[in-house]
DNA sequence: GTCGTTGTAACGATTAGTGTTACAACCAGG
DNA sequence: CCTGGTTGTAACACTAATCGTTACAACGAC
């Protein structure tokens, strides 16, 4: 398989794309979507789809049904799910790190340094979970059919 | 050595402290900072903090001098170098991805949720810029020294 | 019972970041 | 002109995350 670039998480992206279109899906009168759909939808491997929605299960945003004529289906509607509730279904790790090994404890920057990072990073990540927030499932898929 | 753990981006943490170091170091009278002396605050190797000073310098925050006695030292005061100038400087890359694969374009959702979720990804990253450019690095200094 | 689907383990490939060694290039000071 | 300390940078190994893939068990509508 051909790919464009590579380097950051596209996760979200994922499950954001297949959350909306189950959306999609069962507002055409479907009950579920398979992962087999989803996944040529999103040109990729079924598997890859339901580890991620096994993760978006657990964080009440989808449920599955097992058996033939099984598959994937939403548990709430697209205006009540937020970008900010799909990051934190899939459990990103920080955007940022400190050391890798502690710094030197006996350094004054060594000493101080972790904390003054720390409270920094949390505002950082404080804003970037209010711009998600921002905008719902039913925002994304307003855009995704303004563009076709 | 032995690490706490990893997972995310460091290097942001790791050109704060450098440069912040430096900035110490020379109101304390020094001229110049080795990378063995910044190496030693941040526990880690000279060759990880000359890596990174190489990119700073590329950005105008840093300068080297070559030979003996030589070292590291500030373009810029700390007051002026806000975490957003050191961010950029590391040029990281873009916090979310689209997908590896292109998706499917006879999708409507394939089709659309690109720039969809770029019109988003470009927001939060402005809002995270902007957080990043409310803290200077007098600022970091200013709380590490109230750490000690 | 059959067949289509989910659940999940296992493995390889790719990528980014980090740590380390090695050595060339450079230059202040004698 | 040497010498020694420092930067510059290539090279390589290691870890960890993500992704794609294969394989197969578990499940359940019919």
């Amino acid at each position: 398989m051909v790919e464009t670039d590579v380097s950051a998480n596209s996760r979200l992206t994922v499950a954001a794309h297949a959350l909306t279109w189950i959306g999609l899906y069962q507002r055409r009168g479907h009950e579920v979507a398979t992962s087999e759909q989803i996944a040529t939808s999103v040109n990729t491997n079924p598997v890859v789809i339901r580890r991620l929605l096994a993760e978006l299960r657990k964080a009440g945003l989808a449920d599955s049904q097992r058996g033939a004529g099984a598959g994937w289906m939403l548990v709430r509607d697209l205006e009540t799910i937020t970008l900010l509730d799909v990051y934190q279904a899939i459990d990103p790790g920080p955007i940022f790190a400190l050391h890798r090994a502690r710094p030197n404890p006996e350094c004054v920057v060594g000493n101080g340094i972790g904390p003054a990072m720390t409270a920094v990073y949390d505002e950082v990540e404080a804003a970037l979970r209010g711009e998600l927030a921002k905008t719902t499932l039913e925002d994304v898929l307003r855009d995704v059919l303004k563009t076709a």
